[in-house]
DNA sequence: CCTCATCATTTAACGGGTGTAAAGTGAAGA
DNA sequence: TCTTCACTTTACACCCGTTAAATGATGAGG
């Protein structure tokens, strides 16, 4: 096989954008890589050089929404701070639900084609979703080492049982699907982690 | 357009035996509509003609299995029944959990669907789905009405949490990618509804 | 100025998947 | 023989993905 050829990075942006338009204008049936190229101003093979695949186009839009959101700071500061308090895992929780309903339209559909395509699936545990885990096991670990976790609680699935419910997939069924406000979701994801702790 | 053919129940009995046999051997990534089609040794048209759709396919093999598991029935008369103590929800809930691995993978191919496609959108809310949450929420309101509930629980709402954190989304999560065993996602959830009740 | 090489695409062709539509077919029964 | 029934075959469209040839613009060098 040949070598793809090389594709700008004003070509990459302008395709990113204009999915990410298009997502935002007509909702998760209409956004084709046929339809993104035409809004993009390219033809539809400079996608698949430019991303390799579709699943590779839907990862790269986080990256670039990543890129322009202040929540990602915020949320990596938390990540990255060594205090051992119960609030900053609350605050960390606040800051994925911040940033949640910006890349839920894209995460929903990398999670869904992650069901049948080998390339999503490694995307999948692209470093922001996977990142979460990782941040939400840093802070039980720490709270359990420092008493502040309940007694009979095991840190790793507390956090797992923390990511599961406050993943795109649990945002889809309460929120897209059962019209909870934002709100709802984050006192109730907010008590359930309350109740883990001492 | 013309009116479709009629299909017999012993060829859609077929497609959906076949389908079933398909997924369990091959897994999700290889049940084509094709491959189902050869393997029910019946023409690709005939599944469009029984099922309308691959979503119409989909929901045709959740109600096969149905018709089939001895946890439906079990289901359904925990649903009827008349009584109010919380054990018979912990009952509700193991009698899901015995079901859900059984049809976990075209539950969650059909949810996958949803997200594009206004059949399986519609599809989704299928009487065995939606059914688990009116079931859910059922006991929840009886559960309050009995003063079993612990204060400040909404029935509502605590019925929406139970059903999503049993949801197949939250299995595949936990179970399926995580490496949970069914155990562990039984007491897991059983533990979370018990810490809502009084 | 002309030629050639490089770069960043586009065009074209094909394949596998789902879906729509209509004509065709064979078996069975009246 | 004709009709009905339960499919099959054929053709086409749109979607994603793979592959390779073609194209136009630009810059460097002679």
């Amino acid at each position: 096989m040949k070598k793809p050829p090389p594709i700008s990075e004003a070509t990459k942006a302008a395709i990113l954008d204009a999915a990410w338009r298009l997502i935002a204008q007509d909702g998760l049936d209409n956004a084709s890589q046929a339809r993104i190229a035409e809004a993009a101003g390219v033809s539809r093979q400079t996608i698949f050089y430019a991303f390799g695949s579709r699943a590779g186009l839907l990862t790269a839009m986080l990256q670039h929404m990543d890129a322009q959101s202040p929540e990602v700071g915020r949320l990596q500061a938390l990540a990255v701070s060594p205090r051992t308090d119960a609030a900053l895992a609350a605050e960390y929780l606040d800051a994925w639900l911040d940033y949640l309903p910006r890349i839920y339209p894209v995460a929903i559909l990398l999670n869904a084609a992650a069901l049948t395509d080998g390339d999503a699936r490694a995307a999948i545990d692209d470093r922001l979703v996977g990142a979460l885990l990782s941040g939400f096991t840093r802070f039980f670990t720490r709270l359990a080492d420092t008493g502040r976790l309940r007694a009979g609680v095991d840190p790793a699935q507390a956090a797992l049982e923390i990511w599961a419910a406050v993943h795109p997939s649990a945002w889809r069924l309460l929120v897209v699907e059962r019209g909870w406000t934002a709100e709802q979701f984050r006192q109730s994801r907010q008590t359930a982690m309350q109740a883990m702790l001492a």
